[in-house]
Order: C-alpha cells, then sequence, then structure tokens
DNA sequence: TATTGTATGTTATAATATACCTGTTAATAA
DNA sequence: TTATTAACAGGTATATTATAACATACAATA
C-alpha cells in the first residue's frame, strides 16, 4: 500500500501527477479510518495541497492557498494544527532545511526520511535506504547512543536540471 | 591541527572544557590567519560565546549574551553576519533542526557535519562517518543526484543521559 | 439530551532571519 | 603621507516561521 515509485519527483514534467495525488489521497484515508483517524475536510486540503507538487510547501504558502480556496478566513494555527496531525500521522515530513513540508511517498510503513532536495528546481526525492539507516544506527550504537528521529536532507542538482545547465 | 576527540561531548562534566575553548579559538586564529581571513574581536566573541559549551546555540541566545557583556548594544544583523563569517570559514555548523549553531570539531578539513543531538541534556556531537557519507553518496549516484550540501541531524537520547534515567 | 473530547476559529505574540542604509575601520594605491 | 576603496559594524525596520491563549463549533457516545 505504498505510492507507486515508479514516477520520479525529478522527473515531473513526463510522469502523470494527477496519478500521484490520487494514490497519496486514497492512502491517507484508509491509513486513517484504519486507526480511526479523521482525516477532516481541512486536514485533507492541506494534505491535497502540499500534493500539488514534489517541491516542498511552506506553511505560509499552505495558508495563502487555503485563503485562496477558503474565502480569506484561514489563520496560522489552523494550518499548522493540520500540519501537526499529518506530521503525527506521517502523511507528510517536514524539511528542516526549508522550513517546508512534503508528502510521504510511504506512509504506511513507519520509516526514517531521506531526502534529495534539488536546488535548482526544489523537487525532492525520499529515499528507501535502510542499509544506510542500518549504518547510522550501528554509529549510534558505538557512541551508546539511543536514536529517536533522524533529520537526513541532501541539497544538489538532480538529473534533470544538471541536463539543463549542460546545453 | 583538528580538535582533540578524547573530549566526548556526551561527558561534560568529565572533561575540562576549557581546554576545547583554548583549542578551538587557537586553531581558528591559525585558519583565519593562513586564509587572511579577519577574525575580529566580534567574531571571536562570538565564536567563543558558542564554544561555551558542546550544546547547540541560537541566534538569539548569543544575541543576549553579546548584550550582557557588551553593554546592550548589539542588534540581530550583527550576530548573523558574524555567524555568516564564522559558517563560511567552517568554524561552526548550523543545526538545521534545532535553528541553532555549535562549534566545528575539525575546522581544518572540509567535510560534512553529522551530528548526534541528545535531546534531554542538549550536547551535540559530531560524528567522522566517511562510510556513511560514501554510502549516501553512492545513492545520489545511483538516482544521477549531485550533492553540494548534506543535512544529517540524529535526535536522541546520549550514554549519560540514559544512565540517569535508569536509576 | 446531556456530556465530553476533538477540531476549528481568532487574536496576539514569540522566535528566527534578512533588507537596507549609514558610518567606521583597515588595507592599498598614488 | 594622504586619497581611495573595500571590508566591517551599527541601527532601524521588516520579513518569515511558529506558538500561546482563549473562545466556539462539532461529533461521538452515554
Ligand atoms: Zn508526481
Ligand atoms: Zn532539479
Ligand atoms: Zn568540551
Ligand atoms: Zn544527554
Amino acid at each position: 500500500m505504498s505510492l507507486s515509485s515508479y514516477r520520479s519527483p525529478f522527473s515531473e514534467q513526463t510522469h502523470d501527477h494527477s496519478l500521484c495525488i490520487i494514490e497519496a489521497l486514497e492512502i491517507a484515508n484508509k491509513l486513517c479510518t484504519q486507526r480511526g483517524a479523521r482525516l477532516t475536510p481541512l486536514r485533507r486540503q492541506v494534505l491535497e495541497l502540499i500534493w500539488q507538487s514534489h517541491k516542498s510547501l511552506g506553511a505560509y504558502k499552505i495558508l495563502e492557498k487555503l485563503q485562496n480556496t477558503q474565502g480569506g478566513r484561514a489563520a496560522p494555527p489552523t494550518v499548522y494544527r493540520a500540519l501537526d496531525f499529518l506530521l503525527k500521522q506521517g502523511l507528510i515530513h517536514r524539511i528542516a532545511s526549508l522550513n517546508a513540508f512534503i508528502g510521504c511517498l510511504h506512509p504506511d510503513s513507519p520509516h526514517v526520511g531521506q531526502f534529495f532536495i534539488c536546488q535548482t528546481c526544489g523537487n525532492t526525492a525520499e529515499l528507501e535506504a535502510p542499509h544506510l539507516h542500518a549504518d547510522l544506527l550501528q554509529q549510534a550504537h558505538q557512541l551508546g547512543f539511543k536514536v529517536e528521529k533522524s533529520t537526513i536532507e541532501l541539497m544538489g542538482v538532480c538529473p534533470h536540471c544538471q541536463s539543463l545547465v549542460s546545453l
């Protein structure tokens, strides 16, 4: 029940992103139902806004978009509360180095997010790299350190943007 | 010309931290002289404030401390300018997940910082884990992604704080 | 229906960071 | 030495991100 991974975030031009959005919302629905969590219209709308692209989106951008559709009524806490819910349900991740939020690619299995963020186009890919995480945990173990949360964010240039530069 | 690493950040009680401070300032001096960069009194003072402990320090905490010693004159841009300089010289790192800054343990060799941050005591250890970084770079290579900057921050509980909990 | 917990609305404010303009100091050239 | 220039620092205002505190609406269930 994971999002299809054959659609690379770095080829937004060449994949049908509407499928990403539909899948993400479907999975969110299923997971919340299973857990007895309430994916209210507001929370669903925020999740949908975040999934508009594979770029991370700041809280105040979300607020702006909400106001455009809702009729100017939303305030910051509205957005942050919805974000908190989505974070707790594992439906989105926070990108600490950008103060922004992005849809999770595999919200059904608890995991640590590892992100590759293109500095040029902003598209962001979430990686599954279990052995990498295992390495980190081993390092931690040697130190006697108990890891509870990890932030791994690599900034750089995606293949698509590299090909544009070399033209 | 790296800071002595036998003093663990997680045993602040049992190491002579004044040696950490002295070494850090000495190395900073040497590096800046070598590079023709100017470690002005203000920049030096900010670096010294950051090195007061192995906990990361927010810009506004630094500001506060500056004002206590300087006579209340400093403003935010003063601090941020000094921080920018220290970051560029590789003398400090920014901890994205805490919006805070910490002294670099080996400022002489360019490297990616990997941090273990104790959620209980705040002490933070910077790790050298080259093979871990190599792993990340290989992942990136497979994606065709060119990494330019990495943020690796692991939150958890340090050995010292674990021992306290179990009492 | 009454009760209770969850969700949302509203206002104000905290915390972090930068833009912009002005004066000062330090290196370099004439 | 003095003139010129670039780096540095001060100061004010403001942008950006996030939360506190309190009030109201809604939904589940007893
Ligand atoms: Zn997509
Ligand atoms: Zn790109
Ligand atoms: Zn020390
Ligand atoms: Zn600790």
